[in-house]
DNA sequence: GACATGCCTGGACTCTATGTCCAGACTGGA
DNA sequence: TCCAGTCTGGACATAGAGTCCAGGCATGTC
């Protein structure tokens, strides 16, 4: 497969036992055999049905992102035993799309069509890719770390939607006053650092 | 520029006094000469220097998006005589984008990154595209079309989104009272038709 | 085990935004 | 001139947003 994608697809085998590299071929990540997998909760992502997951999409520190899918192996007893990761990346393709597109494109953003319509979604995704990244359950969090999530769903303004903050308390799982007292303390060292 | 731009380009001059169209090459939109313009309120768009608008967008009936300049022609006196429209047709280029988006894309949409930060732009967008199809001007439509801009503005989840009532009121160029008696009686007339 | 610390929580509370209502003003016809 | 339809500012009721605090539940220390 490494061969077969050229040099734009790394493709990594875990050990689900110990959640660490195998083996890696075509190195993108710069991760080697031995280190930690940071698959954190991947079984429990997509409970639908098969062994394999994604397209979904990861991002690199410098910024580049990546098509990733994975797959378990199974053992002939039925439990895990590795799980083998192809990330494809995405950026030449970006940047071809993008040269096709601004060409004809106005400056103005393609109308959003319907505005993001479900943000519960969005949330739930930014949520679950910092779950990820984190590597810690979600009610494992510390406390910077719970006032990071909120920033970033600030930020992305998930808060600026109406009757949002019971929704999001929930799916942070944290108390409605814990949300507000993380608010409070994410502004007040935002502007005195 | 019509034989320049080969087949995806249509250029249009209008007759600014009586808003007809004064010649036509290459008609993508099947316009023919004398047909009415509907250029609505093209002087006061974008009240920012220039004579030359754009490029903006619009969208043909059968779906087909076009990115669009348009350049106002003045007489010596300086008063407006004609404008000249460049329409170019975006769809092949958006197909191509595609291509190469889908080969490497997460079938996720792209992480919708900044939710619609500026919902207000959005909302004059979605006015201001309506006050152009329709050809009247904000204050004189009648209330049948404030229902329907509203529709679209519900629809599209701007007033979901918090203090957004005044802002649109505001942009409506209507008072906050009406737009909740508006609004009521687009949802009975939703649900009994 | 007793204690201190830090964080989370439910509930009570205040204040702001949302939505409703109405009397009066305005507008375009008959 | 009047009338019907509509818009408007202001008053209001209610729901939601934020704040506050007395407890509770962990964790770590002696």
């Amino acid at each position: 497969m490494a061969l077969l994608l050229g040099p734009y697809a790394e493709v990594v085998l875990h050990d689900a036992a110990t959640d660490r590299v195998l083996a890696i071929w075509n190195p993108i990540s710069g991760r080697v055999p031995g280190d930690p997998s940071l698959l954190g909760e991947l079984d429990t992502i997509e409970p639908a049905g098969t062994d394999v997951y994604g397209p979904y999409e990861k991002s690199l520190a410098d910024g580049r992102r990546l098509s990733c899918v994975s797959a378990v192996l199974r053992d002939p007893d039925g439990r895990s035993s590795a799980v083998l990761c192809v990330n494809l990346d995405r950026t030449p393709f970006e940047h071809a799309a993008a040269v096709l597109q601004s060409f004809a494109a106005p400056t103005a953003p393609p109308p959003p069509a319907l505005f993001e319509q479900d943000w519960t979604e969005n949330m739930r995704r930014i949520i679950g890719g910092f779950v990820r990244t984190s590597g810690r359950q979600l009610e494992k969090l510390s406390r910077p770390q719970r006032i990071a999530v909120l920033a970033e769903l600030d930020s992305a303004g998930i808060l600026d939607i109406r009757r949002s903050a019971p929704t999001v308390a929930a799916a942070l799982k944290i108390s409605r006053a814990t949300l507000y007292s993380l608010l409070t303390e994410l502004k007040t060292t935002r502007s005195q650092p």
